[in-house]
DNA sequence: CTTGGGGGTACGT
DNA sequence: ACGTACCCCCAAG
């Protein structure tokens, strides 16, 4: 209870970023034994190191984050964050209403499952206030907490596990905050310059393709296109299925589809970046 | 033993 | 009062 709470300088982040570059995430023992790196990361354990970077990941997703007095050492892009890997799939099979647990299996594939206890079912209830309050403008947190609490019993600290909650859906790209207000991300941008998937499930260094997508042909842009449409497609069929929330499952093999079309769009965009010919049928 | 996630608390605005 | 950053605890691999 006594902790002084020591900040983390700007050496140490870069020490962190570097080790990450180089190890890869999860390998935070290794990063931290690093002797490279030990100069600035020997006050931080493994696990310090581990908390620091979800933090960061955190920062760097949520586009916008409030934050100035972070340090000034905001960098433009920070790399995709390791722990939500597939969040750079212009929010794909971001479902746009009320789908209990499903929703996390859709989003949260790769390695990044959730207990489906605790966490899933305060996003199922987030989801359920959210979809049923419809506010265009989104909704603030008490109003969630209000309309939550009349609805299922809260622990007293509620609220604050809800704004947790709700920041770190904002960084997986579930939900959209606007001032001070959250809403269900249901805009499908099928912009090409955001198409930076990531294949593999555990990558070594977080690739960081810039928008070199302004000069493709249109067959990328056709792929991307017909991808988006049916990721559109799904979202409509995930909103049907809401209304039915057992038949979750369906929406979870609709979203397996989804995902196939973007890894497509994906290779055909990487086949032109390399200046490779690609026929479409 | 190491890692990942949940949760608590001090701090800044 | 609210949101954020740091830290601790526990479960799983």
């Amino acid at each position: 209870m006594g902790n002084p709470k020591q900040k983390w300088t700007a050496e140490e982040e870069e020490a962190l970023r570097a080790g990450v570059a180089k190890h890869g995430t999860g390998k935070w023992k290794n990063i931290q034994k690093d002797p490279e790196f030990n100069h600035f990361l020997y006050s931080r354990s493994n696990i310090d190191l581990k908390d620091k970077w979800r933090n960061m990941s955190v920062s760097a997703t949520g586009q916008g984050p409030r934050e100035k007095s972070r340090s000034s050492k905001a960098k433009a892009n920070p790399d995709a964050p390791a722990t939500p890997l597939l969040n750079v799939q212009t929010s794909v099979a971001t479902t746009p209403v009320a789908n209990d647990a499903s929703a996390d299996v859709i989003m949260e594939d790769s390695k990044c499952l959730l207990d489906g206890k605790t966490a899933s079912k305060y996003n199922v209830m987030i989801y359920d206030a959210l979809s049923t309050l419809k506010d265009p403008n989104g909704s603030d947190t008490t109003a969630i907490v209000s309309f939550i609490e009349q609805r299922n019993e809260v622990p007293q600290n509620f609220r604050r596990l809800l704004s947790s909650r709700l920041r770190r859906l904002v960084a997986q790209d579930k939900l959209e905050k606007v001032q001070n207000c959250y809403k269900i991300k249901k805009d499908v941008s099928h912009g090409p310059k955001t198409v930076t998937a990531t294949p593999k499930p555990k990558d070594i260094r977080p690739r960081q393709s810039q928008s070199t997508a302004s000069y493709l042909g249109d067959t990328v842009e056709e792929a991307a296109v017909a991808a988006a449409y049916k990721v559109a497609e799904a979202e409509n069929k995930s909103f049907v299925a809401a209304e039915a929330v057992k038949e979750a499952e369906r929406v979870s093999k609709m979203a397996e589809d989804a995902d196939s079309y973007l890894q497509l769009a994906k290779e055909i965009f990487e086949k032109c970046s390399r200046g490779e010919v690609v026929l479409m049928c």
